[in-house]
DNA sequence: GGTAGACCTGGACGC
DNA sequence: GCGTCCAGGTCTACC
């Protein structure tokens, strides 16, 4: 018999809406099931990894349905990992003064991003998205779980864990896991993390957010882009995460011109106004161009967006 | 400080 | 089916 969470959320949190809102939920190990409209993956917990199904029934408390049984221990862990991967610690205040200075999101209520249960599996998904096309991403992230994950008792991959790929060889990472050049980049990463060097108070709470983004691009892998992702994804949203991707809104959604140099200015001085919340602006414009030409979020499959999401796609 | 080229994978395309 | 081209962000060497 496994344990049952029921875990506090914000009056405001909708469970489809606010997990279907950053492309990480379509990566591995997450699974969003359409027809039930719930996520399903493995968490990596004390005693081992654990398959969890979350849900959110009478659309109040979170359930979190585990496939073994839990100590208190674990069961303190797993709400802590749960709330970070839903961003329930955002209080429905941060999400009204999100939507005071861009109330075009009020209605919709849009202003959480999904993300990892760790930063370190934010770090290597960010990595993973680095100078790949999004199918690719896709796969490099099924083969890390399926080649370096440990099985849960119902036979699911967890994303590795920094002290497994620490110790994995940069010959699996490239032939099986397909992650190229990234390699030894993803295990210096990794040892980082597994040996302590990376400060997750410092990092997370209390380093300016000009201080962690110096911090940041220094870490190996990781450039202006990457930090900048990162960034967001520790809920600083004071920085935007410029890419190719963000030239193509340029010219697509803001009809914007020039070379790439004068659209990322032109795109910087857009989403100036947004001061501090100037990423999920510029995030949910995003989204909402991706909806526009592929549905809802919330119906979107992992392996079907692998052929959505290509450049030669979008720009049709 | 700015720029060019290498890094690697996988999709698209032409033959 | 095979070969070639291209997209993608980071890193290093060079000016």
């Amino acid at each position: 018999m496994g344990t049952t969470l029921q875990i506090q959320a914000p009056a405001d949190f909708d469970l489809p809406r606010d997990v279907c809102s950053y492309g990480y939920f379509l990566l591995a190990p997450n699974h969003w099931d359409v027809d039930k409209q719930h996520m399903l993956r493995v968490l990596e917990l004390e005693a081992g990894p654990s398959l969890c199904t979350i849900d959110q029934p009478s659309g109040g408390k979170v359930r979190a349905r585990f496939d073994r049984a839990l100590d208190r221990a674990e069961q303190t862990q797993a709400r802590s990992q749960i709330t970070r991967m839903l961003c329930l610690d955002t209080t429905h205040a941060e999400i009204k003064s999100f939507h005071k200075a861009d109330p075009r999101w009020k209605k919709s209520g849009v202003g959480r991003l999904f993300r990892s249960p760790t930063l370190f599996e934010d770090v290597i998904k960010t990595v993973t998205s680095c100078n790949v096309t999004w199918p690719s991403t896709v796969n490099m992230n099924r083969r890390l779980c399926e080649v370096c994950g440990r099985k849960s008792p119902s036979g699911v991959p967890s994303f590795p864990t920094a002290n497994k790929l620490a110790r994995t060889r940069v010959g699996t990472l490239r032939g099986r896991c397909r992650v190229g050049y990234r390699d030894q980049r993803i295990i210096d990463l990794a040892k980082l993390f597994h040996k302590g060097h990376i400060d997750h108070d410092w990092i997370e709470n209390i380093g300016t957010d000009d201080e962690v983004f110096k911090f940041l691009i220094s870490l190996p892998g990781i450039g202006p882009y990457a930090a900048g992702n990162i960034m967001q994804l520790m809920g600083r949203y004071s920085r935007l995460a410029l890419d190719t991707e963000s030239i193509r809104h340029g010219k697509a959604v803001l009809n914007m011109t020039g070379t790439d140099n004068q659209m990322m200015k032109a795109l910087k001085a857009h989403y100036e106004p947004f001061g501090d919340h100037k990423f999920r602006s510029y995030w949910f414009e995003i989204w909402r161009f991706y909806e526009s030409k592929a549905g809802p979020a919330t119906t979107w499959r992992r392996q079907a967006t692998a052929t959505m999401f290509t450049a030669a796609n979008l720009s049709k």
